[in-house]
RNA sequence: GCCGAGGUAGCUCAGUUGGUAGAGCACAGGACUGAAAAUCCUGGUGUCGGCGGUUCGAGUCCGCCCCUCGGCA
């Protein structure tokens, strides 16, 4: 480990008061955001984002937020990179660095291993999925029959992402995962916020009829002019359904049910990840203010402080 | 009080001539290593309002009771 002192990973489902909380405790205790959210990452899209609000970035630097158009690619490995030169920057300046978010694969790259496969070739990317399934399936059984296990039939992008490795190096991606595990080199006290389902869920409904009102169909509109369904921001809660209804494929109202839906499911699929990540310090945030939820958080550093002391 | 209609899953409801129940929505469990707000898998969750009767067998037929909603008073 490349440092003594841990930083600090704030993680959680959405809507469940990351962001105010990390800003609570960089004012507390001298740190920096930086957010693990690859969504956030883009311009452009705001609202739909729930980007952490300007009153909240006015009172502490934010990081790995805006600064990316969204017709651009970027995955976890650049993530992990760019995280590491901030925690460096952070750490100059003598601040505390407290990452914050909900994107599962990125949270896994600075708490766990990851394997110095190679990165995304898009264009052979654009080979393999102009194949069928069925017959990329039988391919990846033929040349790496132990990824074909753990990868489900039906499992497109796995399934592509497995023979490019493949393709690329002759070496079976379930190889490069057993035999080589880069850790991420600093160490994190893990801070996870939960809350109670049905409340997570009114929030997240009463959140997107606040995004509406604050203007996301117009934002949508506006971005649907640069995005192609090839783009990743593209897929993005929020939007994606106001694309669908300014084709004409849905109503309005239908669009707006899923993307209250589809939020709820991110949701559930965050708790599910989350709960596996080990040596989490787990604040329910059931009706806490954010003074309590702040207090229990600097008890809970205090606490983890003295016993690696 | 009388006359209708109805009480089945969390909600809205379907359920043939009696064979211990199923759709939509909602929800739940899970997988996951360079697309992750992505991608994929699995699951019906039930005193059929209550009590009795007929029957080998009742959500279904009969009786009584309770509740809800209309209409008339």
């Amino acid at each position: 480990m490349k440092s003594e002192q841990s930083s600090i990973l704030i993680l959680g489902p959405t809507a469940v008061g990351k962001s105010e909380l990390a800003v609570a405790l960089a004012q507390r205790i001298a740190g920096e955001v930086i957010s693990a959210d690859a969504r956030a990452i883009y311009r452009d899209l705001t609202i739909g984002t729930a980007k952490p609000p300007a009153h909240l970035r006015e009172r502490v630097p934010h990081h790995l937020i805006d600064f990316l158009d969204p017709t651009e690619r970027y995955d976890v490995m650049r993530f992990r990179h760019d995280v590491l030169k901030a925690i460096e920057e952070i750490r100059a300046r003598g601040k505390m660095p407290i990452v914050v978010g909900g994107s599962t694969l990125y949270i896994s790259v600075l708490t766990g291993t990851f394997f110095a496969g190679p990165k995304a070739d898009p264009q052979l990317r654009r080979r393999l999925e102009s194949q069928p399934q069925e017959q990329l399936r039988q391919r990846l059984e033929a040349v790496d029959p132990e990824a074909a296990q753990r990868i489900h039939p039906n499992d497109k992008i796995r399934t592509v992402r497995a023979l490019e490795v493949y393709e690329l190096t002759g070496v079976p991606i379930s190889r490069w995962q057993r035999e080589s595990k880069v850790p991420f080199p600093y160490r994190f006290t893990k801070i996870g916020l939960t809350l109670n389902r049905r409340v997570l869920y009114e929030r997240i409904n009463a959140r997107v009829d606040r995004m509406i009102a604050q203007g996301l169909l117009e934002e949508a509109k506006a971005l649907k002019e640069k995005l192609t369904p090839q783009m990743p921001a593209y897929r993005t809660i929020g939007y994606e359904e106001f694309f669908a209804y300014l084709d004409g494929k849905i109503s309005y109202d239908e669009a707006v049910r899923l993307i209250k839906k589809h939020t709820r499911e991110y949701a559930r699929r965050q708790f599910i990840y989350f709960k596996r990540e080990p040596d989490v310090h787990w604040i329910d945030v059931t009706g806490k203010s954010l003074e309590e939820v702040l207090d229990e958080a600097l008890r809970l550093l205090g606490q983890h402080l003295s016993e690696s002391a």
